[in-house]
DNA sequence: ACAATATCATTGGCCGACCAAATATTGCTA
DNA sequence: TAGCAATATTTGGTCGGCCAATGATATTGT
C-alpha cells in the first residue's frame, strides 16, 4: 500500500507538514519489504527453498517436535498457508508429520535430516541477505533500527488481534 | 527468512556479540513486513482492492496514460507481475489499457472515472494504516526510521541490479 | 535488404499469504 | 450422557510476486 501524491493536494485544502508525512513510512515500508523479501528469494532459491520456508526449518530444529496449531501461533501466519507449506516441504523430504497418538485431531512436524542438513546454507544466506541490507550501518544505527521495527511489530500485532 | 537460533551456537566455537545479531535485522524486517502487509489487505479488502494495487493506481492517478515498460521500472516489479495486476484492475473497470498507436509492442495504460473515484478511500486506508504503525512514535521517531528505511532501500536496490 | 539483437508484453508455473468453508475430533456443560 | 462449543487441519479460491519461456514488433548492424 502506498499513498496517492493527488490526495493530499486536495482542491481548497493547503498540504500542511503532517498530512504530507501520511503515508510515508507506510510507503517506504512497503518498498523495503519487497525488495527485501524478492533478495532473500534470491538467495534462498540456490538451495531450493522460498522465503519463509526457512523460518519453519529453523523452528523446528530449534524446538523439535511441534504440532501446526502451535507453529500457526508462534509464526504468525495463516493454518492454511502453515499446512501448505508443510506439504511442499515434506514433498522434498525437508519434514516429516505424523498423527499425534493421543489426540487424533494434532499433526506433529518434525525436521528431517535432509532438512537439518540445510541449515548451516540458510544460516549462510541469511548472513549474506543482512550484509547486503545493512551494509554501511554502525552497530549504534542497527541498534536503533531494531528497536524501532520492534516497536512497528508490536503495533501491528497488537491490531490484529 | 528468519535466522535459526541453532546456526549461531556450532560446536567449539564461542557466539560472540556480532554472531548473536546476524540476521536480527533481516527476522525483525520480515515479521514486520508480514504483519504490516496482511493489515494492509485488510483495510484494502473494505474497497475491494488488494495490497499493491492500490500503489498501481496512485501511480496512474499521478501520472496519467503511462506504458507498461516504465510501471515496471518505477514500481520495480516483474513484467508478468504488472500485466496480471492490470488485468484485474481491468476486470473491475478501475483501468484501461489501449495499444500505442506508434509502437505495437506497447501498451498503454489510464485510470479510469471508477478507479479515480476509489483515491479518496485509498487515501483514508493508508492514513488508518500509518496510525496504526506509527502509534506512539515522535516526529523524530519517523524521520529516523524514515531515514533508516531509505538506507536500506538503497543497499537492496544496489544488489537487485 | 536482410539477419541479428533488443524490446515489450504475455503465458505458464510455482510459492507464500489470506479468506472462507468444510470435516473430524475433543472438551465442556447441562 | 447427549448436545454443543471449541479445536485442528484441510481444501478451494484469490492475489502479488518471481522465474522462465515465448511471440510479436522494433531497432541495429552488416
Amino acid at each position: 500500500m502506498e499513498p496517492s501524491r493527488t490526495a493530499t493536494s486536495a482542491p481548497g485544502s493547503d498540504v500542511c507538514d503532517d498530512e504530507q508525512r501520511v503515508g510515508e513510512i507506510g510507503h517506504a515500508l512497503f518498498r523495503v519489504a519487497r525488495a527485501h523479501r524478492a533478495a532473500a528469494g534470491r538467495l534462498l532459491r540456490e538451495i531450493g527453498l522460498y522465503p519463509g520456508q526457512e523460518v519453519m526449518l529453523g523452528r523446528l530444529a530449534d524446538h523439535g517436535d511441534t504440532r501446526q496449531s502451535r507453529l500457526v501461533l508462534e509464526l504468525g501466519i495463516d493454518p492454511s498457508t502453515v499446512t501448505k507449506m508443510l506439504q511442499r516441504l515434506e514433498r522434498q523430504d525437508l519434514v516429516e508429520r505424523r498423527p499425534d497418538p493421543v489426540d487424533r485431531r494434532v499433526s506433529v512436524v518434525a525436521i528431517t535430516a535432509k532438512g537439518r542438513d540445510l541449515l548451516g546454507r540458510i544460516e549462510d544466506s541469511w548472513r549474506r541477505l543482512d550484509e547486503i541490507t545493512c551494509a554501511g550501518f554502525e552497530d549504534e544505527d542497527r541498534v536503533r533500527l531494531a528497536g524501532l521495527l520492534e516497536r512497528l511489530e508490536h503495533n501491528l500485532s497488537t491490531c490484529q488481534e
